[in-house]
DNA sequence: GTCTATACTACGATAGAC
DNA sequence: GTCTATCGTAGTATAGAC
């Protein structure tokens, strides 16, 4: 399927040349397919672009579904301690999807449009970030209560860059911890520090 | 002086487009001057990268420097909440620098060399990231000596991305804070459960 | 040192054959 | 639907005037 195909390698030099960057001729070769089927079927550059982006989104919610919905069950839960669980597990299947090699593609496709968002951000933030976004919220207030509302929003934001850097500054992470890539023993690492960062931020006594 | 600003507008426009999607003839024009000017003062487009790469490791070394010099003094201290104090400093001087407007083009430049490093990377990183990253680790083995050194390193990794995300993840921080700019309210906000975090993950006690 | 002029390559879009 | 051919524009590098 040539469109499916197109999609694959345009998040990939997108993602890596960004959108002025990277060329139609090159996504198209490497696709096997000639320059104007970009056109016929997205209408040309930009409709590739946010085609991409769309493609992006729905990858990732497919993956956090599961998760996501678990998570609202156990937001139900009248233990504190079932927030913080359903939390954890949520911050670890981020992190673990930060740390798959197949995430490398779109994660750098997403940050470029972190740094200059377009439209296409509207549609990565709508399809994929915020259902995960809003799920978290509501399981740090229910986990602590002590916090204001927007408090409760920047714990949300911090601990996901915990997650995040293991893709946004995975050079630096690479040589601080002295190893050539996050393998599965570094990943292994990295998560389980993850957690007992998140298990203390979570747990803290009100004041 | 023309090559400086060179260097000013390089950056700036590197860091939006990155490398292949900038033009020199519109650096040179931003600049004031001629495209060939490129030619004689860094020899091409390359060579301007890479002096970019210099201007921003020198700028940040510098602002970093008196926060990193009064880190090991307290270092050396023999309370473990010297060491903490100390890296609570220097995570809050981090944070500051990402959420000021000025550090935005050299973050965008250095974000995008995190996902695909050239050898501007490595002078990024020996020039800037790694006296910051050195003196964190110290204090976080000072402050938690229950860790491994490995643990260690991977804790001071994700505190950092606690900070990181200001830049990185800024686009969906902002949408999750319901702000339109991580202006100085916002800023007080993160800085204050960054800071929170951060005491808390250092403070455990060792099991 | 800084400029203009130019050589050469690659870009995106589109028209039209099949 | 997918291809080839072509148009106009913009890219880097470089030679040479001043």
């Amino acid at each position: 399927m040539i469109p499916n195909r197109l999609l694959e390698v345009a998040i990939e030099q997108f993602g890596r040349l960004g959108f002025e960057g990277a060329s139609t001729r090159d996504i198209a070769r490497a696709s096997g397919t000639a320059m104007s089927s970009i056109t016929y079927h997205f209408g040309g550059k930009e409709g590739l672009y946010l085609a991409a982006a769309d493609h992006i989104a729905r990858q990732i919610a497919e993956a956090q579904a599961p998760a996501l919905a678990a998570a609202r069950v156990a937001a139900e839960r009248p233990e504190r301690e079932a927030a913080v669980e359903a939390l954890l597990a949520i911050l670890d299947g981020f992190a673990q999807m930060m740390l798959r090699p197949e995430s490398e593609p779109w994660a750098r496709f997403i940050i470029r449009e972190q740094q200059a968002p377009t439209e296409a951000f509207d549609r990565l933030y709508r399809g994929a970030m915020q259902p995960v976004a809003a799920t978290a919220l509501l399981l740090v207030a229910r986990a602590r209560p002590d916090l204001t509302d927007q408090e409760a929003r920047a714990t949300a934001v911090l601990m996901m860059g915990q997650a995040m850097i293991l893709r946004s500054g995975r050079a630096a992470a690479c040589r601080i911890l002295g190893v050539d890539a996050l393998d599965a023993e570094a990943g292994a690492l990295l998560r389980a520090r993850l957690r007992a960062n998140a298990l203390c931020i979570l747990s803290e006594k009100s004041k």
